[in-house]
DNA sequence: CATGAATGAGAATTCATTCAT
DNA sequence: TATGAATGAATTCTCATTCAT
């Protein structure tokens, strides 16, 4: 297998399962078996790997909020950005206590957080969109953000633990959010 | 001031401000005044030390929560708890920002994460009270608590980085999270 | 015995034994009794170790230039600095091998460099003096100082190779040097 | 260009500018142009790499020696050896600085250290010859050698540093030496 | 109880050298 | 011959913890 995709994979496995800061270099390397300094062929320090990991499931989440259907009314558009970034999350669990990991670490460079919002950026604009529509409540957007933000962690905590029916619930829990917000 | 609580508001306040890994115990004795060793003759090693913090901060948030007249209707009842534990999170920012830090840790032992449920606990058995009468969305409760507690970090984050006029917003925020789960 | 005194003379000794990038800090601690944190406790960092050293020769070598009379005649006068600097050489090898070493090396910072300038000063003066009185030959100080300096080094370097009767040739080499200079 | 000259002159400059020792393998390849692989095929190690360019500069060292005229006078032949090597060293600074960083350190096999005596051997032979004649003051050779020695050094170093009419002032810079050795 | 110098295990990082292509 | 990715031993430095005072 390629060798950067081996230590970023065996990366976020350790950091996620031990925290950064009981993860050496070493244990990295061992588990993706490479030499310690391999990794420092891809990554110059053990910071811009794990900034490397974040920018990499950032792009994944991108991507799949560029699968969603933007003709749809704001409720079912709104539906469908939840939806698959719920499932995404469900699906890499490793990605989301990584993600939750960094959000009080101050590891991941201005840039690199930067870069990440703009899923963010999309939910934004929707909210907006819906606002001037009336049908989303008339609230600071920054307010529904963190709020959606905190939903959405934690549908995905719940799921991630409770292993049953998923796709029920994960409607359940988005009809929860979006009683809430809308107008 | 008494050495033990220096200590305690001392390690709270560096760790909080350059993370658990960047704040060596040295420093924590240097900020409280006190010798390197004092703080062995009252915490065991650095873990115990967070640990003891940790349990501090809950059982604050417990007292809070006794606070609260259960004589109300389960919605006031259940804005209250809202009202005093968001409130308090505004207040005491470092134990927010403490509490985000220690959630995705293996710092905290299971049995202090165990008592730190005790307001959760309390949370429960209202929302079941209030299932019950109808007047509660009627999904498992694991869901609906893993909901408000990423509503509650939500709006005292948002607060927090926000200094706005907070009553008129908390009182927004709680009623969003009352829309989401009440029946 | 001083822990810290005792640090700097274990790394000179092994600074000028192996040379500065073959002398781990451990094989220091070790040299000098102690554990590794002991000398970072002491040195931030092995290069302000290496430039402590320096500055305390330069000390020592500034205080042996200042017993040097200077109220006799500049030809008297400059063959005693040259005969107390050499014999402060030549008594402290170790002080001339680690000069050798640090001279040829970014190691010494600007700082300490100009610190340890010092003596050289002095002995410009007292070189402008003699080239006013006629003593001197009339060339670029600059030019006489590099010279001596040479001359000072290879006296110094022959003598801790060649254990003979010391006074005798270090006398024979000052006046080799006056010779060269005096006009 | 002959790849293993590239090699030598690639690494002379890289080892000059930043010390043996900040100068990795790599780099010297980069800067060659080559693959790193390829300085192995040519130099068994880095030490032998330093060793071989160290017997170059010898080399042409002796190479210059050798264009001087034995025919002439004592002073004469003595003048023009000081000549042609200062100006060899002043004309090849990179090899001025690299003959000085490599005198203290353990790096250059004492067989090389030999081969790089041969134009030492041939002063010696004048100087002795200068003695018999009367012309050289009668102290040991060695002494006169290792003053001769930092007398030259010296004065490369200030021609280097201050790049004035050079003719001029190498010339003052061995009557200075001459002066102080000729009896 | 209070102190802080001393300690050394552990972590990040570097770089000479190898070897498969 | 030429290449450069892979390697891991070696080095610097940090910091939780101890213990003599």
């Amino acid at each position: 297998m390629n060798k950067k995709e081996a230590i970023k994979k065996s990366a976020l496995k350790l950091l996620v399962e031990k925290g950064v800061h009981n993860t050496p270099m070493s244990e990295i390397a061992k588990e993706a078996g490479t030499g310690m300094g391999t990794i420092y062929n891809y990554f110059p320090n053990k910071e811009l790997l794990i900034n490397s990991i974040y920018v990499d499931i950032k792009d994944q989440e991108e991507e799949v909020f560029n699968s969603v259907d933007t003709e749809q009314s704001t409720m079912i558009q709104f539906q469908m950005y939840m939806q698959v970034l719920i499932d995404f999350l469900i699906q890499n669990p490793r990605y989301f206590h990584f993600l939750g990991q960094m959000e009080s670490s101050p590891l991941i460079t201005e840039e690199n957080l930067m870069k990440g919002r703009k899923t963010v950026d999309m939910v934004i604009v929707l909210l907006k969109k819906g606002q001037d529509a009336g049908v989303i409540k008339n609230m600071e957007v920054s307010q529904l953000i963190v709020f959606i933000g905190g939903a959405v962690r934690a549908s995905a905590s719940w799921h991630i633990q409770n292993d049953k029916n998923k796709n029920e619930f994960v409607e359940q829990h988005i009809s929860l959010i979006w009683d809430a917000i809308s107008a």
